[in-house]
DNA sequence: TAGATTGTTAATCGATTAACAATC
DNA sequence: TAGATTGTTAATCGATTAACAATC
């Protein structure tokens, strides 16, 4: 009761919306609003209705009209979203302005991969070192990176102060190679590799576990093939 | 009424637990179960208590109990779940048994580390055939794959039966390849262009948009800053 | 103006958590 | 037996959808 009041009381100060964190779900959809609005953008056009929105993103126009209002997009009845709000304001929201440096660790066949495509730079991605603790790769050129040692790592995350890294190791080693990571105050692992990591909660980690991937898909297909 | 009426009065009958199609949420879980598990086995561990798994998974552990309930993993209490009925009724509820074979359309960077990439052998995925509509690429070797041409494709798919199709095409060309595949009969689209693609209802598509995990790694970095 | 589209509040739905009973 | 752990029902929480007002 008492909180409530206290909630009543206080003045509603215009706080920028995006102060409060995003819950999962919504940060995907913002994501996946901010790729449309590039795509778009590119074809030529300059506005996007919530309808078309929610039509590629396979949501209710509600809870794009919702979701924008969340991060401060306002659009323009019978006209809709203009294209260039939308990617600004999602850039800034999901923190995709600027240059992110980051470290590749692990130059098997996914981690070259990854450090030969080039569509990250579009969120400001930078490889400013590719490692692998396998000698043999060293020296080896992946594109326009040559493979260090490992031990080159702790500096160049020091002189370069790389917040960010990329674990394309086996299962094996992933956590281990975290850990080390996170002693060299590493902020942030997009891991590639298996496992669930675990960090200490001022380490952010983003688990791309193919493997689920491919066991939903798995599922749904079962799933469709059964109902038949 | 009339309704609530009828399935109170229709005797419960002791129906398979998986028919009733699992939330995506849930699907993500019990594949890290079944991840966990074969990991676990591997090292010699026997038993998995709900409260480890839940540890593991950063969940709760009266949702690792309520999972198990609903996919007819029973535990022993005092004890836990054993890892050969964890791993086998979640292996039948995701469909990981017997073998899945696949085509995969373009042999870019992504597509080449996937084709060298075993682990997901695992899980009963087999290529059985590699393609590229480059012919500079054609007939060039993927480890023990030769990248076929397109052409090729129609034939592959029609002669092994092929249900599934991995797609790593440029995101320009992905959703005109996906329209052909369907045309094919393929089932289910493992994507790794970042486009959400367009498919009829009976085909089972999942985006493997790595842009998207990139997004939200971003942000979660960006707001741990912002709090500091 | 009429119509289309955004913006917002209220209702619904479903997933998660809490509490506790059952069981080895 | 006592204790630990599973299993299940009820309460809570939050996200989604529906309804409708506001606006260009």
């Amino acid at each position: 009761m008492a909180r409530s009041v206290t909630r009543e009381g206080a003045k509603r100060r215009p706080v920028a919306k995006t102060e409060k964190k995003m819950p999962r779900v919504v940060l995907k959809r913002l994501a996946r609003y901010h790729q449309i609005a590039v795509r778009s953008g590119e074809e030529g056009q300059t506005y996007l209705s919530s309808a078309s929105l929610a039509n590629l993103v396979a949501v209710d126009a509600t809870m794009v009209r919702k979701d924008m209002a969340a991060v401060g997009v306002t659009g323009r009845p019978k006209v809709g979203y203009f294209i260039g709000d939308v990617i600004t304001r999602l850039g800034e929201v999901l923190g995709l302005v600027g240059t992110h440096d980051a470290v590749l660790i692990g130059c098997g066949s996914l981690g070259t991969a990854i450090a030969r495509y080039t569509g990250f730079s579009r969120f400001g991605l930078k490889l400013v070192g590719i490692f692998d603790s396998d000698h043999a790769k060293v020296g080896k050129a992946v594109d326009s990176h040559l493979i260090l040692p490992m031990e080159k790592c702790k500096s160049v995350i020091r002189i370069f102060k790389v917040k960010m890294a990329i674990l394309t190791v086996p299962a094996r080693v992933a956590q281990p190679t975290a850990d080390w990571l996170v002693r060299q105050g590493i902020q942030g692992i997009w891991n590639f590799a298996p496992v669930d990591l675990r960090v200490p909660s001022h380490v952010k980690v983003r688990d791309e576990n193919l493997a689920i991937g491919l066991a939903q898909l798995l599922y749904a297909i079962q799933q469709a093939n059964r109902a038949k």
